[in-house]
DNA sequence: TCCCACATAGTAGAATAGTACCATTTTTAT
DNA sequence: ATAAAAATGGTACTATTCTACTATGTGGGA
């Protein structure tokens, strides 16, 4: 049985600068088992494309003005299940690298990445899935490691007292001081001192502040 | 300069069958790169060898009688942070993957994976502390992006406009309606009547609510 | 073309949050 | 036992949020 490479992978490339776009097309078009290539400026482009004839893989770039590519990655994989995303981007940072997985994209790779390995990852995702690189594999190690350690509801640096971290949660149920001290049997005046005290410690302006860091510390889940 | 391969890592072997074991004992030997090579019968044996000694790299049989894998390696990695475990088990099951990832190990291989990969695992954890084959990778995504699915099933019909996405980050960077509307160049009555719709939409009973909603939902990560 | 969603802007008042202090009692650690 | 930290309660004031409406221009879809 003689071994035949067909060009079997549809492709198309959005990004919002037009040189590096027409670069990609041109690139992605000397891939042995790529086929046809198309680009759009954005992802409001590219869904269009997409819309009218879904290719096998797509390749977006994170940052793009008018639709980015987290936004067109969301409604890529809700419409188009059987479109594997792969994500281009500058940041190697842990946190969009996380939620990217967790909304479906199929390969997540840095613009510094050679050409080879945009090639091997356009013919994993398309063959398996997924693609995955040491960047993500590390990132989602960790996470799940980390996961581990946010059971424990220890905190970093800040020292919270046991009946801030109460109240704290209680703010972040959308209770107000009032119904939080109803709740505790307080006086309306302690819990606002209690507040008062966390803004401080935390380094909050408000009561949102106080919420992120609940959020970003592991304290809410 | 010459590229000479060195024998630099130490592997012990813990697996209570003793023919696969002292044969694992022989392949090990082969590898280029593998030094000095022992083996123990259960856990417990082997952390007495670690003990004497520790090895640059263990691997360890999940299944063993009087100390098994999961509990020799909860010993190993509090212990000896430096050694880096490889499991071996007959178990593909998720379960025990994102546990054992959770506890530290530093590769997971199924029994019958090619001894290559065996060789190249090790090499790997023992230059870049984590292998990561398929097994692993695909199990940990499956973990984070189910995650995501068990936090938010009732905000995901929600539809927000962008500019109340763009006024949503900013609630959340904790700026007032004051300073979100000079920022966006908008009357701060405008600024308000988006927060409220967005309030409306989301279901929230203030600020916090919303706050809440764009970590819960993805947003923000 | 007509309608609707969206973004924009407004008024006015009630409710809540936030600032800046101080005082007392209880618990904890040295 | 004594000092420090935490929890409680307070006054007085200002800033901001939240509610409940109305209204206009614009762009896209049926």
């Amino acid at each position: 049985m003689t071994k035949k490479i067909t060009r079997d992978i549809n492709v198309y490339i959005a990004d919002d600068h037009t040189l590096f776009r027409k670069a990609m097309v041109n690139l992605l078009r000397t891939f042995s088992r790529v086929n046809e290539v198309k680009d759009a400026e954005n992802g409001k482009e590219l869904l269009e494309l997409v819309k009218k004839e879904p290719p096998q893989v797509v390749v977006v770039d994170m940052q793009m003005p008018v639709m980015d590519g987290v936004e067109t990655c969301e409604n890529l994989v809700k419409k188009y299940p059987d479109v594997k995303v792969i994500m281009l981007t500058m940041h190697d940072s842990e946190k969009y690298i996380l939620h990217m997985v967790e909304l479906g994209v199929h390969a997540f790779l840095l613009k510094n990445t050679e050409p080879e390995e945009l090639e091997h990852a356009i013919y994993t995702v398309h063959d398996k899935d997924f693609y995955h690189n040491d960047l993500v594999a590390n990132v989602l190690r960790k996470s799940v490691r980390e996961q581990l350690e946010a059971r424990r509801p220890e905190f970093s640096n800040v020292n919270i007292t046991d009946r801030e971290k109460e109240i704290l949660h209680l703010i972040c149920k959308e209770l107000t001081i009032k119904e939080i001290a109803q709740r505790l049997n307080l006086s309306e005046h302690t819990v606002r001192n209690h507040r008062t005290n966390l803004m401080e410690k935390i380094g909050a302006e408000n009561a949102i502040g106080l919420v992120r860091f609940a959020y970003e510390s592991g304290l809410i889940t």
